[in-house]
DNA sequence: ACTATTAGGTTGATAAAGTCAACTATAAAG
DNA sequence: CTTTATAGTTGACTTTATCAACCTAATAGT
C-alpha cells in the first residue's frame, strides 16, 4: 500500500536497527549500539583511527565522538597512542577485550549478510548498493 | 571503496535526513524533524487518525507519541476529537495551521521524488521499493 | 621567522529522541 | 460480570544530537 521508495527505504532501516540491536545486546549490555559502532570503526581502522576519523565515518559531531571515546577509554576497550603525525589527535586501538567485543559485533554483521544472500541473489545485492549509492550522490549534489 | 549494501544504505539515510532536515527548518522553526513527521502522518490519514496508528506508523513509543501530539495541540495544528468508536482515543485532525504546514511537507517530499525521478528511470525507483521491501521481509523473518 | 588562520579535540549546556514501568479509563472476552 | 487486553498518559531516565567556547598544535601568508 505505501510502496514509495523512501517509505519501504525507512521501514528498511528500522527493520535493520531492530535486528542490529537485538543481537547487540547479548554482545555487551552496559554499551549502547552507537559504542559498538565505534568499536566496529576503531576494529576496521588498523590501529590508526584517530576520532576524527570516526567523526568522519560515522557523521557524528566531534563534541559526541570525545564523549563515547571517553566512555570506551574507562571500559578499557580502547587505547590512547601519541599520534607521530599530529600533537593534537591520538590514534585509537583496541584492547583486548575491545578486540573480543569486535569480534562479536563482525560475527553478527556476518550474520546479517549471510541472511541477506540466502534471500537475494549476489547480483541484486550488488544492484542495491549500486542504487543506494547512486542515490546519495543525487541528494548530495547541490 | 565501502560499498556493502548495508553501508551504502546508511550512507544513504544520513544524505535523505540531512536533506529533508535543511529543507524543514524553512517550514517550521519550533517544530522538530520528528513533529513534521506527525503531521504529515495525520495529514495523510484523513482524519480518522488515532494515536496509536502515529505509534504504528512510525515505530514509536505510545508515550513519545503522546507527548508529540501534546507539542502539536500547544502549537495549535492540530486538534482532538472524540472517537465515536471508542471512548480512550481520539480522532486527530490538522486545523488550517497545521494543514499549511502539512502542505509545506509535502512539498518537500515532492522535491525529493522529483530529484530522484531526475536521475532514476522509474524501473529504477520500482526495483528499489522493491528490493528494500523484500529486504526488510528478510530481515524480520524469524 | 612571525603573525593569522585553520584543524583536532575537549568541555559545558541543552535539545531531541527513545525506553520502560506504573497507572487510568475503557473495551472486549470468558 | 469479572478477568484480561487495549488506548493513552505520566514520570523518570538513557541515548543521541547540536552548538558554542575554548585550548593546543599545525599550516599559510607575508
Amino acid at each position: 500500500m505505501n510502496n514509495k521508495p523512501v517509505n519501504t527505504l525507512f521501514e528498511l532501516v528500522h527493520a535493520l536497527r531492530k535486528h542490529m540491536y537485538s543481537v547487540l545486546d547479548n554482545v555487551n549490555s552496559t554499551l549502547s549500539p552507537l559504542h559498538m559502532q565505534v568499536v566496529k570503526v576503531i576494529g576496521e581502522g588498523g590501529s590508526d583511527t584517530t576520532a576524527q576519523a570516526i567523526s568522519f565515518r560515522l557523521h557524528k559531531d566531534k563534541a559526541q565522538v570525545t564523549r563515547l571515546l571517553n566512555a570506551l577509554l574507562k571500559e578499557s576497550l580502547i587505547v590512547k597512542q601519541d599520534n607521530p603525525q599530529d600533537k593534537r589527535s591520538h590514534l585509537l586501538q583496541l584492547t583486548a577485550e575491545g578486540a573480543r567485543i569486535y569480534a562479536q559485533i563482525m560475527a553478527l554483521d556476518e550474520q546479517i549478510y549471510t541472511r541477506l544472500r540466502e534471500d537475494f541473489t549476489e547480483q541484486e545485492l550488488t544492484l542495491f548498493a549500486e542504487l543506494t549509492a547512486r542515490m546519495t550522490a543525487s541528494l548530495n549534489r547541490t
